[in-house]
RNA sequence: CGGGGUAUAGUGUAACGGCUAGCACGAGUCCUUUGGGAGGAUUUAGUCUCGGUUCGAAUCCGAGUACCCCGACCA
C-alpha cells in the first residue's frame, strides 16, 4: 500500500477527548476514527489489524472443531422472553429498535443459537456441536470508555458448544481454554486464565482471560508462576502478598484487561428454551451448553496498551497491519526507482509492505510517523544505501540498524 | 444513573465583560530544502445549541447537547 494514498493522516497531537493510551495512539496514527463515545470506525490500517486478530481467532476456533456461521444481529423479542432476559439482565443493555421497540440489536446470542440448535438437533447423535461467529455486538454501556476497551459497538467472537453429557462439556471447556491461551499468545499477549463470577449466566465459577496492563479496569490476584489467578471481585479475603493456594509463591495483585471469557452454561438456556435431545437410553434431556467469547476490537486495544513506547505503537508481528514499512528518503530518480523495485519485489514474495513514497516529507517526519504507526520492520532506501546496493533494516522493537543487500532484504524480514 | 471536569478554525491552544478573536500545527500555491517532526513568501478556516443579564458576551447566569475522568453497572 502506498502511504501517499492513505486516507488517514498521522497527527502530531493527541485528541483532547481521548485519555487512554490505546485511543490516543490509534487515533494519532490513523487506525481509528471516533464517531461517538464507544463507537469507532476502523480506517485502512486499523481494519487490517482487526482482520488479522479475527483470522487468528478463526483459525484457532476451527482447530478445536468450531464451525463458523453468521447470525442476524436482529433479536426477536419472543426468543428473549423465553429466557426472561428481554427485560432485566442483558435485555436492559440491549438497543431496542423498530417502531414498537420489539427488535433488539444483539448484545450476545445464546437465545438465537439455542433456537437454531433446537430446530436441528434431536438426538445424541447430533451432538456435540461447536458453533461460532465473529460479529459486531451492541450494548448500551452505561459508560463507554478507554477507547477500544469498552465500546457500545464492538467486535466479538462468540462460540457456543452443545453437549450430551457434562463430561463431554468439561473436556471441550479445557480444549477451548487452551485454544484461548494460544490465540492471545499469537496476538502478543500473555493471558492469565482467571476465576471469575458467573454473573447472569451461572452460579459456578467462570473463567476470564486477563492480560496484565495498567490501563485495565479489572484487578486480578495471581500467582507469578501461573498456578492461580482470580478476579478481585470474587477474591473475598484473598489478596496480594498471601501465599498461592497451589504453591509456595507469593500472590500478586495487578490491573488487567479482560480479553476473553468462557462460561459453563449448563442447562440454563436449554431448559428455558426447551432445547432437548433424546439420549441413548431413550430419555429426553436438556442439552448441556458452554459459551466462549473473545473481543477482537478490545484485544486490539489491549495490544496497544501493552506494546508501545513513548514514540508509538510496537505491533507484534502476527497482528501488525504490515510486515515492512519501506521508507524512501530523497526524491532522486535512482532512489525512487530502487525503492519502488524493492516494494514490488517484496509484494511478489507475499510480504505486506507499506511504502512511504511521499517526496515532500522530511526524513525526521517519516521516521517519527513510522515509529508511531509501529510496523515491525522499517526498511530505508536512500542515496546512502543504494550506493552500496543496500537497504537499511531496523526492527521497531530494537535500536540496532543493519545494512543488507537489497536482494537479501526479504529473507531478513520474514 | 450519581459525582467532577471540559467545549474557541481540520488538530492543539490563547484572549480583564470592551479594539479586527491571537498563536502553532495542518491544508492550498510558489521557491528553497531532504538521515530524526526543515526555511521563506502567500492563502485558508473558528467562539457547541437555545435563552437570559448588559450600552456591549468567547468571557457572567440558566437550560440543553456532546465528550473526558471517578463511581455504580458490565453476557
Amino acid at each position: 500500500m502506498l502511504q501517499s494514498e492513505l486516507l488517514a493522516k498521522v497527527s502530531k497531537e493527541a485528541p483532547k477527548d481521548e485519555k487512554s493510551v490505546n485511543a490516543q495512539f490509534l487515533t494519532r496514527a490513523g487506525f481509528i476514527y471516533k464517531e461517538m463515545a464507544g463507537a469507532y470506525t476502523y480506517l485502512p490500517l486499523g481494519f487490517r489489524v482487526l482482520r488479522k486478530i479475527e483470522n487468528i481467532i478463526r483459525e484457532e476456533m476451527e482447530n478445536i472443531g468450531g464451525k463458523e456461521i453468521l447470525m442476524t444481529i436482529f433479536q426477536p423479542k419472543s426468543l428473549w422472553e423465553e429466557t426472561g432476559r428481554w427485560s432485566g439482565g442483558v435485555g436492559d443493555i440491549m438497543y431496542k429498535c423498530d417502531d414498537e421497540g420489539e427488535i433488539g440489536l444483539g448484545p450476545t446470542h445464546e437465545e438465537m443459537l439455542t433456537d437454531i440448535v433446537r430446530h436441528y438437533v434431536s438426538s445424541y447423535r447430533d451432538l456435540p456441536q461447536y458453533i461460532f461467529q465473529i460479529q459486531t455486538k451492541f450494548r448500551k454501556e452505561l459508560r463507554a470508555k478507554s477507547g477500544l476497551l469498552r465500546g457500545r459497538e464492538f467486535s466479538m467472537k462468540d462460540l457456543y458448544s452443545f453437549h450430551a453429557t457434562k463430561e463431554d462439556f468439561l473436556k471441550y471447556y479445557k480444549r477451548a481454554a487452551a485454544a484461548y491461551v494460544k490465540v492471545f499468545k499469537r496476538c502478543g499477549l500473555s493471558s492469565l486464565m482467571t476465576e471469575a463470577s458467573g454473573g447472569d449466566f451461572t452460579k459456578d465459577f467462570t473463567h476470564e482471560f486477563q492480560v496484565l496492563a495498567p490501563g485495565g479496569e479489572d484487578t486480578v490476584i495471581y500467582c507469578p508462576k501461573g498456578h492461580f489467578s482470580r478476579n478481585k471481585e470474587i477474591a473475598g479475603d484473598l489478596r496480594g502478598g498471601q501465599k498461592c493456594p497451589q504453591c509456595t509463591e507469593t500472590l500478586k495483585e495487578a490491573k488487567s484487561i479482560e480479553v476473553g471469557n468462557i462460561f459453563p452454561l449448563g442447562e440454563k438456556y436449554s431448559e428455558a428454551m426447551k432445547a432437548y435431545f433424546v439420549d441413548k437410553d431413550g430419555q429426553r434431556k436438556p442439552i448441556i451448553m458452554g459459551c466462549y467469547g473473545i473481543g477482537p476490537s478490545r484485544t486490539m486495544g489491549a495490544i496497544v496498551e501493552i506494546h508501545h513506547d513513548e514514540r508509538g505503537i510496537i505491533w507484534p508481528k502476527e497482528v501488525a497491519p504490515f510486515r515492512v514499512h519501506l521508507i524512501q528518503i530523497g526524491k532522486e530518480k535512482r532512489v525512487a526507482k530502487a525503492a519502488k523495485d524493492l516494494y514490488r519485489s517484496l509484494q511478489k514474495q507475499n510480504i505486506e509492505v507499506l511504502y512511504d513514497d511521499r517526496e515532500d516529507k522530511t526524513p525526521g517526519e517519516k521516521f517519527a510517523e513510522a515509529d508511531l504507526i509501529g510496523i515491525p520492520w522499517r526498511a530505508v532506501i536512500s542515496e546512502k544505501t543504494i550506493k552500496k546496493n543496500s537497504v537499511e533494516l531496523k526492527e521497531r522493537s530494537k535500536k540496532s540498524l543493519r545494512l543488507v543487500k537489497i536482494n537479501q532484504a526479504a529473507k531478513y524480514v520474514k
